[in-house]
RNA sequence: GCCGAGGUAGCUCAGUUGGUUAGAGCACCAGAUUGUGGAUCUGGGGGUCGCCGGUUCGAUCCCGGCCCUCGGUACCA
């Protein structure tokens, strides 16, 4: 017998992993209503290869960027690596196609890959859903995107949330303010970032001269002196839940610079719409602490944490990238967008309690009780089928009606149909709420008085089949908790 | 990358002061029940005890190296 084959252990590479029915159930419908958000804006869907050339990929990226890279071997032996973001091949696209009219609104929904350690939380394949307007300067496009935001995790009902925001051009003000090279300003803005995560304290001693954490590390320090990282604060310190007060005390700070005026005037004009929408400061703010990490991002840049379920840290973010395009044509294009992490906001729905918990897409399962009744198990399924109903005959090789209404059971198919010789000589159907025996099934020891009672099981008529289906389904559906 | 803990069945873990045949619960399969699903009982399948080497008459156990996992920390375009 075959004791000697040779057997591959069933495995997948670290951070990987599989998506099983009822995880792609939730994250479907997540994504469906994300993409009814968008498409009522009026974006448009695109996809791009998993594989991009790597010089396509990492002319915008950092070093450190390159080495995260899953590489890729063709037969032609090309330099090819699969997307770490969808903003490049986006940038890549509007180069490639110069047809395409613009402004080109576009949203799309694709894994990336990055080789980095995989962590709580972090894999090396996950799905971003951007949303991204190329080809205009307007700050009506950066306030569209900040909107889609809102109404998108207004639509997902994932409890209270906050859209903050700041902008490029305020801290290329700062470091004129705080006299900081533009070379040094990258250090700057990535010690910045942390802020939310280590307070002010590590992140000032980290902009001077580093320090050692706990854990004995040592934090390199950016090397700034102390009367700039006291500018730095001062900054910092603009903290308002009032936009209008942020914007007034910048135009205060920065009352001395040149050109500080119209790059304050664009995040007004923004905040402005904003508020002439109806997206009031207890979902978007001001805030100028978040510098975000990506170093081509030139305008203004957002976040968007969830109040509720504020460990899950930044679900969506994103900001203007004027320069992206450059590479490609040499020719600026004007770019501002979105980034969701689909994996990252599902956990936390997940948590909130919020996704709803399928395991199956069949609503009705029609038992196999009599093979000579095969035929008439058919056209049932098919009825109901072509009525709208999603509905699965077995077709397992369990002849048992017990195994059939436990494979009913553990794909949490609400309703079982049963039809033997008995129901079709009455010209019936017997069918079975299966919740409703669940529930008996829990209080009762005795297995022979549950089966006498047949909980929740019901007969309608054959010639009635899709309308008695329908009211049943119904009825489950309004039920407090099915 | 750094610090710490760990790796025994599909999962969660027990165990062996070094000794013949390595266990439990859950899960899975079959039956009690050939037309009734989360209960109960009975039986069953499933293990290179992470890998390689060393010590030993003998190693899942002791020693060394490596790999991997988990927690903390750093990084994260």
């Amino acid at each position: 017998m075959p004791n000697e084959i040779q057997t591959v252990e069933p495995r997948i590479s670290r951070g990987l992993r599989d998506l099983l029915p009822d995880q792609m159930l939730a994250r479907q419908s997540m994504i469906d209503t994300i993409r009814h958000v968008y498409e009522l804006y009026g974006f448009v869907p695109l996809s791009t290869p998993a594989i991009e050339f790597l010089d396509v990929l990492s002319g915008s990226a950092g070093q450190e960027a390159q080495q995260s890279i899953f590489r890729v071997s063709n037969p032609e032996e090309e330099a090819l690596g699969l997307r770490f973001d969808l903003t490049v091949p986006l940038a890549r696209v509007i180069a490639q196609y110069r047809d395409l009219p613009r402004p080109f609104r576009r949203y799309q929904v694709s894994p990336v890959w990055r080789a980095d350690k995989p962590d709580k939380g972090r894999f090396r394949e996950f799905t971003q859903f951007d949303l991204d307007s190329v080809g205009t300067e307007t700050e009506v496009a950066d306030t569209e995107i900040m909107a889609g935001m809102c109404d998108t995790l207004s639509a997902l009902d994932v409890g209270r949330y906050l859209v903050r925001f700041s902008s490029r051009a305020m801290l290329n003000l700062l470091l004129d303010f705080s006299g900081i090279s533009a070379k040094q300003g990258v250090d700057v803005f990535r010690v910045l970032d942390k802020l939310d995560k280590v307070g002010l304290d590590k992140v000032s001693r980290e902009l001077m001269n580093g320090y050692k954490d706990e854990s004995g590390d040592t934090i390199r320090g950016v090397g700034l002196a102390a009367d700039q990282v006291d500018r730095i604060k001062r900054f910092l310190e603009i903290k308002n839940d009032n936009r209008r007060e942020v914007v007034t005390q910048l135009r205060a700070l920065f009352a001395n610079l040149d050109h500080a005026a119209a790059q304050i005037d664009t995040v007004e004009r923004i905040s402005n719409h904003l508020y002439a929408l109806g997206y009031d400061d207890d979902r978007v703010s001001l805030d100028l602490s978040i510098a975000r990490g990506l170093a081509y991002y030139t305008g203004p840049v957002f976040e968007a944490i969830l109040l509720d379920a504020p460990q899950f840290g930044s679900v969506f973010g994103g900001g203007r990238y004027d320069d992206l395009v450059m590479r490609f044509l040499g020719e600026k294009i004007p770019a501002v967008g979105a980034s969701m992490g689909v994996d990252r906001l599902l956990a936390a729905l997940a948590h909130l309690g919020r996704v709803d918990s399928r395991k199956a897409t069949a609503r009705v399962l029609i038992t196999n009780m009599d093979k000579s009744l095969t035929d008439d198990y058919l056209q049932m399924t098919w009825e109901l089928r072509r009525a709208g109903i999603p509905t699965e005959f077995y077709i397992g090789m369990a002849k048992r009606l017990g195994k059939q209404l436990e494979y009913a059971d553990q794909y949490e198919i609400p309703l079982a149909i049963l039809c033997g010789s008995n129901e079709k000589a009455k010209g019936e159907v017997t069918v079975k709420n299966m919740a409703a025996g669940r529930a008996k099934a829990g209080a009762l020891n005795d297995r022979s008085a549950w089966l006498a009672e047949r909980p929740g099981q019901t007969t309608i008529s054959r010639d009635k089949l899709v309308d008695g289906i329908r009211e049943l389904l119904a009825e489950i559906e309004s039920a407090p908790n099915a």
